[in-house]
DNA sequence: AAGCTATATGCGTGCATCCGCATAGGCAGG
DNA sequence: CCTGCCTATGCGGATGCACGCATATAGCTT
């Protein structure tokens, strides 16, 4: 029953739920969360490494990013899944964010080309 | 986001995780809950003061006894509840605090016969 | 009214976060 | 090697629980 309640624990927490509302969609760095939910960058590295230690995320080093992504491994983040989904739906903040990623995300593909 | 990190804040602990539970298979009373988890009276009390206060779970007085169950009305808990009954589904305690409703269940009827 | 049962609450302690701020560690490019 | 960017962590203050213990409140019952 302890390890339910850590599970929980980790969701129970808004800046932590944004930032999931945002790997859901897409794997990110510290740096460009920091920026889409204009946080400070040491309090976004906390709660990752919080998530981390929870199991709920996974974080592998790319040059001098590190790539955070939902751990699809982990049980209980495969089962509460669709319920997140549904519940950031219904969340303007979460909305915003995404506009944040997805404006982000378009400027990424301009430089690319 | 606040609500929903709230709700998870709600079952983001044990001993209220094993109430909720015994609450998804029957209303229950304080002393009865106290007995079937082995915890105090004041302990349960106020952890049921913060599930309603959460409006996870709804109280009606009944003479002495104050009947304690499930919230059906609350979206976040109507959706939820599948994956709260797989996930119990798997713990021990969850499994072990059921016998004993079940087993108060029991002694109940042949009071009645 | 008195006594009993069921429930809620006040108080104090200890522990876990949550955050801002400053700083350390890790890795690339010149 | 040194500089700069990205990330992690140490420290201190503030807050919120979780719990045990004692006590108050509420409602039967006689």
């Amino acid at each position: 029953m302890t390890q339910l309640s850590s599970f929980f624990k980790a969701l129970a927490d808004p800046t932590r739920l944004r930032m999931l509302n945002l790997l859901m969609h897409s794997p990110l760095c510290v740096c460009e969360m920091a920026g889409m939910l204009k946080l400070t960058q040491p309090l976004v590295s906390r709660h990752l490494a919080y998530l981390r230690n929870s199991g709920l995320v996974e974080g592998s080093r790319q040059g001098l990013r590190i790539n955070y992504e939902l751990n699809e491994q982990h049980l209980l983040i495969q089962q509460i899944r669709p319920f997140l989904a549904e519940a950031f739906r219904g969340e303007a903040a979460g909305q915003m964010d995404l506009d944040n990623l997805r404006r982000d995300a378009a400027l990424q593909k301009d430089e690319i080309q």
